[in-house]
DNA sequence: TGTGAAATATAACGCTA
DNA sequence: TAGCGTTATATTTCACA
């Protein structure tokens, strides 16, 4: 999604449910209700308005993408020989809906793409670069790098007491 | 969490089902029996049997960042100067911990971590890698790229039919 | 896989400050 | 306007056949 620039009014109370909720999704709305000091009545209208304000987007399940058989990540750089709003907008596209891509970052700067990918092992990695990646005549360079680990940061919700 | 090698057992159904809650994690359990032809119960014990696998890992809302005051998302790579384990672990869990990090990669090659981060502005951004990167001693050298937009991939359940 | 009972979620309603 | 409590209905969850 294109980053926008409006902004919510958002209360403490609203800080409180998505940190909680960013923390654990699965709770239940009694037990969120529950510590927040909320009627769960009202704990439930105010999660429901977070969702229709936009502010929550949606909810997604993580996996474990070893025990899925790709145990192997790495970002892969990936720089065009020409940058026509239709080449770049169609291969971002493309890479976007190749297997194994977790995440691509449109980016400025030398490099056009970063491509977050998840594959079984090395000899799979250098066959995504190959048949996946570098097969885009727009696509003039590549550089691979191994993902030692990934980590979920801390986070938008703490800095600001609103 | 660190890569690890191990993999799951997981017939189609499973494939299916991780499927389905990928693309939308707030299905009914009564709809997602519906759609894959299962018994509700029998739909309910397998993701729930995916969860104690470990292949479901947890679930996470997603958040409209800009609508939370931070529209402006940059990758940070991280250089340093010394690579001691201690070193490096601090450094990683720090970072990590840093408000406005949304993911930090530990990465081979020159650089050694990729901070993806959302943050209110262009000064905010000077701020952050000034205050809480530049800071720690061990780290030399810092290059922020600005993020355009961000999609999410295919991910890596298309690839395989197991 | 199906069933049934208990717990929970959802949505609508009116009341209050 | 926002919070609260109470409904009725739908759904989930769990144990068991």
């Amino acid at each position: 999604m294109p980053l926008r620039n409006a902004q919510a009014n958002l209360d403490h109370v609203d800080h409180q449910l998505l940190k909680a909720l960013s923390e654990d999704a699965d709770v239940t709305n009694k037990a969120l209700a529950g510590r927040l000091g909320l009627a769960e009545s009202t704990c439930a209208y105010r999660v429901r308005a977070l969702r229709e304000a936009g502010v929550i987007t949606g909810t997604r399940v993580q996996l474990d993408l070893a025990l899925l058989g790709h145990p192997l990540q790495a970002i892969i750089m990936v720089r065009l020989g020409s940058h026509t709003m239709a080449n770049v907008n169609q291969l971002y596209d493309a890479l976007a809906a190749t297997p194994g891509v977790l995440q691509a970052f449109h980016v400025a700067g030398a490099d056009d793409f970063y491509l977050h990918v998840a594959v079984e092992n090395a000899e799979a990695l250098r066959d995504f670069v190959l048949r996946h990646v570098t097969t885009h005549r727009v696509v003039r360079q590549t550089e691979t790098h191994l993902v030692f680990e990934v980590r979920t940061g801390a986070g938008v919700l703490g800095s600001e007491g609103q």
